[in-house]
Parts: C-alpha cells; structure tokens; sequence
DNA sequence: GTTCTAACA
DNA sequence: TGTTAGAA
C-alpha cells in the first residue's frame, strides 16, 4: 500500500480516551460530557461500551473550542466558529488538491526553494503554470503561460 | 485504576 | 462548572 493511504489510516485509527484528552488539552471530562449533550462534539460511535474515545478530527476541535473559550468566547461562539474554520479549510484543501507536486531545494543551507503550484486556469479558461518560489527576495510566484 | 451517570454544591 | 457517590 502507498505510504500515504498507510498514514491516512493511521490517523483515521487513532482513539483518545476521554481521561488523556481532558488532561492534554486541559478540558475536564465533564466538560467534554456537557459539549457532547449540546451536540458539539461526538465521540467515536462503533462501540457499545459506553465509554468515550475519540478520533483525531474530534480531538483538533476540542483543541479548538478549548481555545476559543481561552479567548473569551462562549461555547455556542466557539463552536460557530470552527465551523466557519472547517468549511474554509476544506476550500483551501479543494483548491490546492493534487498541487504540491513538487518541491525543488535551490538552497540548502538557506532553505530556499521551488514549489511546483501546478496548472491552473483563470475564467477565460487561459491556463497557467504556478510556481511558489523561497528566496533572497523572499516569497513571490513564478507564473508560465 | 478508569469511566459512567446522576445529583448536589 | 466542580465535585462526589456508587456502579460497571
């Protein structure tokens, strides 16, 4: 199997108990009881045990909350927002899919490179070859017609 | 020893 | 929201 899907799998696998989470991300467990109830958060739901585990998607948003709420915002705004995160980040992720193909050091000891940003069309349908270049000049983009 | 629910503070 | 009780 590809390395990738095998990595994919291995992060799509992986169960966090309700104790660790409350003791890494510093939520109690009652708390992650009472986000549940409210309908924010869903552990994990293959088992009949009745205990919680969690999988990573749901641990990045109990990280989220936790630090919304950090932040002075109530439960309900938090929550609005990682929604409002979630659906912006799956544009990105969209938008990009299949680019990053490549990326071609230039400088080593610098950390100067090329990354091959793919094709890309503009409305026109006119096609585009981007690259994302890491220089002395900084970050710009290379465009080739 | 951990996690569960329910109830009280 | 914290904490505790008693059970699983």
């Amino acid at each position: 199997m590809e390395s990738k899907k095998i990595l994919h799998n291995v992060f799509q696998n992986i169960e966090v108990g309700i104790g660790e989470v409350s003791k890494v991300v510093g939520v109690s467990q009652r708390q992650l009881r009472y986000w549940e109830k409210k309908g924010y958060i869903e552990p994990i739901s293959d088992d009949n045990s009745g205990v919680r585990r969690y999988n990573l998607s749901t641990l990045y948003l109990i990280v989220f909350i936790k630090e919304q709420l950090d932040n002075g915002f109530t439960l309900a705004a938090a929550f609005e927002r990682s929604k409002d995160i979630k659906l912006k980040s799956k544009i990105v992720r969209t938008f990009f899919e299949h680019t990053f193909s490549d990326v071609e050091i230039t400088d080593a000891e610098k950390g100067y490179g090329e990354i091959d940003l793919g094709d890309f069309r503009t409305e026109d349908g006119e096609k585009y070859h981007f690259k994302g270049v890491l220089d002395a000049h900084g970050r710009y983009v290379k465009i080739d017609k």
